[in-house]
DNA sequence: GAGCACTGC
């Protein structure tokens, strides 16, 4: 190493010595810092999940035929039709009784048959006294399509309601579903058009949208615009439970929107706003304390709400304010079966409990088992077919089919089609299928009562991805999704005692994620620095948490040292990135930098999956790839990695599908990240940070060198990702700067297997060890230039 | 030598 790189790089950690030592952190004056501070990080390193455990039993291989009753009844073997919206609860057979002679309407028929049809009268009558309901209905009770229209015909909705769901696909088929039972036109901005929908990248709204599904992302951003929420009469929150960070925020908005109307003092609004909550389970309790002013402990509350089951309507004493609802759900009943005994291995467990199922059980009924993650369902993906050959002719055949959602879409949509004669499916799914997919044709669940859970650890700015046990909650989920068409069971790959040792619900999101961003959304809403500490979170994040996403937000200069709002924080919260990213698009735009269309690119390939399709399982095409896309390769690492194929993407202008084929590039990441990109675009535009194109700019950097190019573009990254700088050490591993922590460079970097003196990285993860991703070997003298300016203060940064 | 699931002016 030469003496003055090592110089150099001393003058570096020195830098970012003083800056960790907490003289910056001692500057922000909300933060009152713990006379201990944490010294050590809590013990992050687990066993890796399914790590080679003893076999405890022996596989029988199915050989001998056994199962004389299977052979006999797969003759009536018929697939029932279903389909995959949640907007179309069990299309059972209704109307029966329907009156002949006159015309029929069924899909009136069919919403009356919903269980939540009985409760319309009191659901209205609920919001005509009290402002605030909280709706408890299971799965296929309708609630989400028929609440908004019971209530539009009520005196006090003059406006539009709005109707929140967690996930896009749902927001539109929903909205589609309601046009269709109103007879109106499909979603769209066509003047007739009473039903509509706002996602990101589409708005289906006009004039006269009366009823307006949308993501939860999208109600936020309007909140920040408009905190009083004039457009709206109602505001429907639905999916509670999921708990997104997303769904908290918009609950601690409104009851501050709710007490602040209450209280007289907010004068747009003429009406009272009316909120309803939706959710799928018992949070009843929580949901009714937190909006009921949340002073008074109403210990009687639970009790109340629980013997209310078959009735509808439940004022209480103490919270007079809030009224609650019960809808009953339609499943069928889904017997439950422990193992006797824990397993270590549940790849196995699944893999006996399969062919169990499949000699034992008539067809039709599919088989949906549900796995941690790709590498598992791969895995038991393989060992399911090759016992398959052993089958006797006698049995109806195994289609086995993965199910995750990085799975190209054509492969997806295959647990749609209709299966083949004699054959029982069997899909091998992530999470995915526990709220985001239904499979349809599932009469026998497979539950391995584990997940993998993406926490954030404060302390090292560092997030984890490891399997950990489910709760009971989400077991039940699971559970439930043997009962949609027909009665049927769930294996639980795990004890009873297991089951009971789980925790009621999975922790909410908020509890467990990098706080930095909900704090520039709640800043840009108008809530001050100080505030943010007695904002009305339904499970306040501990107060470190949060400070140390304010330490974060001062990291990137969102928060002055004074511990004011900067003014680039507003700037920030615009955009739909994290706050880091943000902060490196507003450096790409200062004029020494003066490289913001490419950051723009760069930027837009990093927040979406990843463009480079993972072949990982296909050896011969794997190599293949990586002459593909050697023309990409920079030396400099993998953010100018992926502007070469971005720009390669656009320059294509014949037939991308082809040209990322050939490149073995994902085509529908890049649909994307021009999407993307085309909306960073214009936000630049909109908030100057472009200039206008009147005026003649100078192409990008047009006078620098490519060396100099490079270097400005991992500058701006420098600067959005300060405490990302890693060290390469005497023994050839690498350490961050800042928190001393030992990190690898993921086998998905161009960089992976490359000695370098310093990295520069966007993404930070433990699995089954410490892994940086998105990473970079910026100069030297680069890195020292930002950190200069950044942390002593120094004008001009040299 | 490896990536649960969502989302966003």
């Amino acid at each position: 190493m030469a003496k003055g790189k090592d110089k150099q790089g001393n003058t570096l950690a020195r830098i970012l010595k003083a800056y960790s030592s907490g003289d910056l952190d001692d500057k922000l004056k909300p933060v009152e810092k713990k006379p201990g501070k944490q010294a050590h990080p809590r013990g992050t390193k687990r066993a890796r999940d399914g790590s080679p455990v003893e076999e405890t039993h022996a596989i029988t291989k199915p050989k001998e035929p056994r199962g004389v009753e299977a052979g006999l009844k797969e003759r009536q073997e018929k697939r029932i039709k279903s389909e995959n919206t949640k907007s179309t609860p069990n299309p059972k057979p209704f109307g029966k009784g329907a009156q002949k002679g006159q015309k029929p309407n069924p899909l009136l028929e069919a919403r009356k048959a919903l269980p939540i049809w009985p409760h319309a009268q009191s659901i209205r009558a609920a919001l005509k006294k009290n402002n605030v309901l909280v709706l408890t209905g299971e799965t296929g009770s309708g609630k989400s399509t028929q609440v908004p229209q019971f209530l539009l015909s009520e005196p006090w909705c003059q406006k539009c309601i709005a109707v929140t769901q967690p996930r896009r696909m749902a927001a539109i088929s929903l909205a589609r579903r309601v046009a269709q039972e109103m007879s109106c036109p499909p979603p769209g901005r066509v003047p007739g058009a009473k039903v509509g929908y706002s996602v990101r990248f589409d708005n289906a709204t006009g004039p006269h949208t009366r009823v307006k599904f949308l993501t939860e992302g999208m109600l936020l951003q309007e909140m920040v615009r408009d905190r009083e929420m004039e457009e709206y009469s109602a505001i429907i929150v639905d999916e509670v439970h999921e708990r997104s960070v997303n769904v908290d925020l918009i609950l601690g908005f409104l009851k501050n929107l709710l007490s602040d109307l209450e209280n007289g003092r907010l004068k747009k609004r003429k009406n009272p706003l009316k909120v309803v909550v939706m959710s799928a389970t018992v949070d009843v309790g929580a949901l009714v304390q937190f909006f009921g002013e949340g002073s008074k402990e109403s210990e009687d509350t639970q009790q109340t709400l629980h013997s209310d089951v078959s009735s509808t309507l439940v004022g209480t004493q103490q919270n007079q304010d809030i009224s609650t609802c019960y809808i009953e759900g339609r499943q069928y009943p889904v017997q439950t079966i422990y193992l006797p005994e824990p397993t270590q291995n549940w790849v196995e467990s699944a893999l006996i409990h399969i062919f169990q199922i499949h000699r034992k059980e008539p067809l039709p009924g599919d088989i949906l088992v549900f796995l941690t993650g790709r590498e598992k369902i791969e895995k038991l993906e393989k060992l399911v077919n090759e016992y398959a050959e052993g089958l006797e002719d006698s049995l109806p055949k195994l289609l086995v089919l993965p199910l995750f959602s990085a799975l190209p879409q054509h492969a997806q949509q295959r647990i749609f089609m209709p299966t083949p004669h004699r054959t029982r499916k069997v899909i091998l799914a992530t999470n995915v299928a526990e709220t985001s997919v239904t499979v349809p044709g599932v009469r026998y669940v497979i539950d391995c009562g584990k997940s993998k859970i993406k926490e954030y650890r404060n302390a090292l700015g560092l997030e984890s991805l490891l399997a950990k046990p489910i709760s009971k909650s989400a077991a039940d989920q699971r559970k439930g999704r043997a009962g949609r068409e027909a009665p049927g069971k769930c294996y639980r790959l795990y004890t009873e005692d297991g089951y009971n040792g789980f925790a009621d619900r999975t922790q909410p999101e908020i509890l467990r994620c990098d706080l930095s961003h909900a704090l520039l959304t709640m800043v840009a809403a108008g809530i001050g620095l100080r505030d943010v500490f007695s904002f009305p979170f339904l499970d306040p994040p501990p107060r470190g948490a949060i400070e140390r996403a304010v330490a974060l937000l001062h990291d990137i200069g969102a928060v002055t040292e004074e511990a004011e709002i900067a003014n680039d924080a507003l700037t920030m919260a615009k955009f739909p990135l994290t706050p880091a990213l943000s902060r490196v698009l507003i450096e790409a735009a200062t004029p020494e930098r003066n490289c913001l269309e490419d950051v723009v690119d760069i930027v837009s390939a990093l927040s979406t999956e990843d463009i480079f399709l993972n072949l990982a399982n296909e050896e011969r095409k794997k190599e293949d790839a990586e002459a593909a896309r050697r023309g990409f390769y920079r030396r400099s690492g993998d953010h100018m990695t992926l502007l070469a194929a971005v720009q390669g993407y656009l320059e294509e202008t014949s037939d991308r599908k082809a040209w990322c084929a050939k490149h073995f590039i994902s085509h529908r990441a890049m649909q994307n990240v021009v999407k993307v990109r085309k909306q960073l675009l214009e936000l630049c535009q909109r908030l100057s940070l472009v200039p206008n194109s009147s005026s003649s700019v100078d192409p990008p950097t047009a006078n620098a060198s490519p060396e100099e190019h490079t270097k400005r573009v991992l500058q701006c990254f420098a600067r959005g990702f300060m405490r990302n700088i890693a060290r390469l050490m005497p023994d050839g591993s690498y350490q961050t700067l800042v928190s001393k922590q030992t990190v690898a460079i993921h086998p998905s970097s161009v960089l992976y297997g490359r000695k370098t003196d310093y990295l520069l990285f966007t993404e930070f993860v433990f699995t089954n060890r410490a892994w940086v991703k998105g990473v970079s070997a910026p100069d030297v003298g680069a890195l020292e230039e930002v950190m200069r300016k950044v942390v002593l203060g120094d004008g001009d940064g040299e």
